[in-house]
DNA sequence: CGTGGGGTTGATTCTTATCAATTCGGGTGG
DNA sequence: CCACCCGAATTGATAAGAATCAACCCCACG
């Protein structure tokens, strides 16, 4: 179980690979000191920009994309409170990507070199960031398939579940702050397509939806068709070092 | 300069990442040491089963991919020699994809736990598999954009630019051991499909082919028309702590 | 009341998949 | 050395899925 003192903040996650230790805590905290505001569409950061920051989300939702030469854009990942932004961009001194806030934003940019800092201090954190970012790739991979091989119907179908998975919205209404143009860079499908597609869920009998809000009418019947694998967002490995006692 | 010595050994990329210390080389090689035969096409490790082992590539190709439940194949991740195979699935104690050998493979498998011990005795390697990690994930990220994004002509030749490049065939002439179908696989395109547009790529002058080697015959053009940025593959950040004098 | 952004609908076009037949090339066995 | 075989590559014909373009609706907001 997660506490209530863990939402809106990055300890949720941290929680649920390992016990911490309180000293833990207060390093993970210590990256979470200096909330900033960002406007709908700001851009926290930019592609092809020096950057040296992380961010922790600590309210709102956000997106990393990248917008092609011809003006299309694909969005890579979606951020939501409790999550870190941008640590895939550590391995180069350049950002590959935009990230941006889709609604209002609260986060807290943290310096790069604080994560070593953190590593010094605590070996072991350093397991679990190494876990967050693992993670984070099969989600990426995920993305790989359904957009490869899976049709409209298909994709939306396995969105909209690892949406509600992950929000934890697992009860059938599941609020997306997000328009369907969005949801189509997301998913590589025009708007338009997006809107069609919904159409095509709902005929189904698996969603039903409205104004920014679906109702997710038979779960298992949406992950049968998506065919979504839980596997990728909730079973983890015991791979870390063990808190010393 | 890489020395020869890193040739089939992961130690190459290492050193692209940071000079290392004697101890540290040391601790790497020890990754190496039960080199395993694997016949084409044979699985070095099975979607959904229990796994504790990553593996050192050290000759031939591999590749991570994904079967459906429809039978269709997403291929996510090619390995070459000198790379790490499998280091995503960390996060997880069952394996989310197969990992395959394409060619005939000699490739070193080590338990994870061995990873823990390696991260004990030398923290500063922590990070540098940590920015790995991180570019494996930059990797996807450009899968993703070339499979969601592009025509079935620019990903092909964002393709054959990325191989040419990851091997260092800077040279005209680039030596695929990948049929068609796996292109197609990896590309989210059919093998009919990949066959004509390596036609069309020919017709456009940018590359020739005969028999398995492709050659590039104006790599500019043929980066300019894929969308490729170097960046994701060649420059890298100076985070990661210092080598102690 | 206008205005504008998001969503829906219809008509058409484009890209790529699919299916089927044929060719090519390397390896094998007689 | 030749006949055969098999997997890979090519070619052609057709079909499906999604994009695009354009019009229109709805509604929140000034």
């Amino acid at each position: 179980m997660v506490d209530d003192s863990a939402k809106g903040c990055i300890l949720g996650q941290f929680r649920d690979l390992s016990k911490l230790h309180a000293r833990e805590e207060a390093l993970l905290a210590s990256l979470e000191e200096n909330p900033q505001q960002y406007a709908p569409d700001a851009l926290l950061s930019e592609a092809g920009k020096r950057s040296d920051c992380f961010y922790t989300v600590i309210s709102g939702w956000a997106c990393a994309e990248r917008v092609l030469a011809d003006g299309s854009r694909q969005v890579l990942d979606l951020f939501m409170p409790g999550q870190i932004l941008g640590l895939r961009e550590i391995s180069f001194h350049r950002n590959l990507c935009d990230f941006r806030a889709i609604t209002e934003v609260t986060a807290c940019p943290f310096p790069r070199r604080h994560l070593t800092d953190i590593f010094d201090q605590a070996p072991r954190l350093a397991d679990l960031f190494f876990l967050i970012l693992a993670r984070e790739q099969s989600m990426l991979v995920e993305r790989v398939i359904n957009i490869g091989r899976r049709s409209a119907a298909q994709r939306l179908a396995h969105f909209l579940v690892e949406i509600a998975i992950r929000t934890k919205q697992t009860a059938q209404s599941l609020t997306l702050p997000l328009t369907q143009s969005i949801i189509g860079d997301a998913l590589s499908l025009s708007s338009v397509h997006v809107s069609r597609t919904y159409q095509n869920l709902r005929e189904l009998g698996l969603i039903d939806t409205d104004n920014g809000t679906v109702h997710i009418l038979d779960l298992d019947a949406l992950i049968e068709f998506g065919g979504f694998d839980r596997a990728y967002l909730e079973t983890f490995s015991d791979w870390a070092r063990q808190a010393p006692p």
